[in-house]
DNA sequence: ACTTGCATTAGAGCACACTCTAAATGATAA
DNA sequence: TTATCATTTAGAGTGTGCTCTAATGCAAGT
């Protein structure tokens, strides 16, 4: 797979697959003999996982050191468990925030709501 | 109220606080003789806006729009309420994403729980 | 062969939202 | 008074995560 196939299949620009590789994120893609970039299925998979944990805010580095830690073998379970556990609280608690903040918004909401109701009597 | 004081109540550091009204998100804040800064309440009920909506994930040049709006008057409040809308739809959706990320982590969890159980036997 | 379009690299630049520094002055307590 | 602490300013620096540029080269169609 091109990089090209790659960056609509995942929805990350073609500029940040190189950006993930040259950090260390994905390991080194394998070049075609004019030294274009080859996904293979491997790199895909990690590829959604990275997009994944992004989504659910995991910063880069934190990724990074888990990823290297899966690269260990399976001496680092539990150690890959507790940072995905700290990652579920962290998302919990933000969704947590944002329903305190939707809140706060539909109350600002209505409040604007029955200002221009009166308007309009 | 000195801006100690104001950056206790609010969480916000006083660096942040006078980058925020170097910025122009609260009024130019009334000063004392010896030149210190003396917050009124409606500095404060502003800041405590500005929190709110911080949290809620609105950047800071919407939240200074916003603010431009009120000051304006009663002629923009559909345009506001409009804002606030907008916002909120922003939030519903950051919120069904983390939720979706949840669920992705509690999976991945469930399978480090069934190899570390394995292991142990 | 020529043009168009895709790829490569190192490294610079950008957007956001702070965060910190340095130098100076004012306030407070022993 | 002297030491210590808080505050001021303009402006520089930081961290995160991309995003873009420039120079160069390969590839495929006409």
């Amino acid at each position: 797979m091109t990089i090209q196939e790659v960056s609509e299949k995942t929805g990350l620009s073609k500029h940040t697959l190189r950006y993930y590789e040259k950090i260390g994120l994905i390991d080194t893609v394998k070049k075609s003999k004019s030294n274009y970039r080859i996904y293979n299925q491997n790199d895909l998979n990690r590829l959604e996982f990275i997009c994944n944990m992004r989504e659910a805010g995991m910063g880069i580095s934190k990724l990074k050191e888990y990823i290297q830690l899966t690269s260990q073998g399976e001496n680092t379970v539990e150690e890959r468990r507790g940072i995905l556990l700290e990652n579920k609280k962290k998302i919990q608690e933000e969704i947590k925030l944002l329903e305190k903040s939707m809140n706060y918004i539909e109350y600002k909401i209505e409040n604007y709501d029955s200002i221009i109701k009166n308007k309009k009597i």
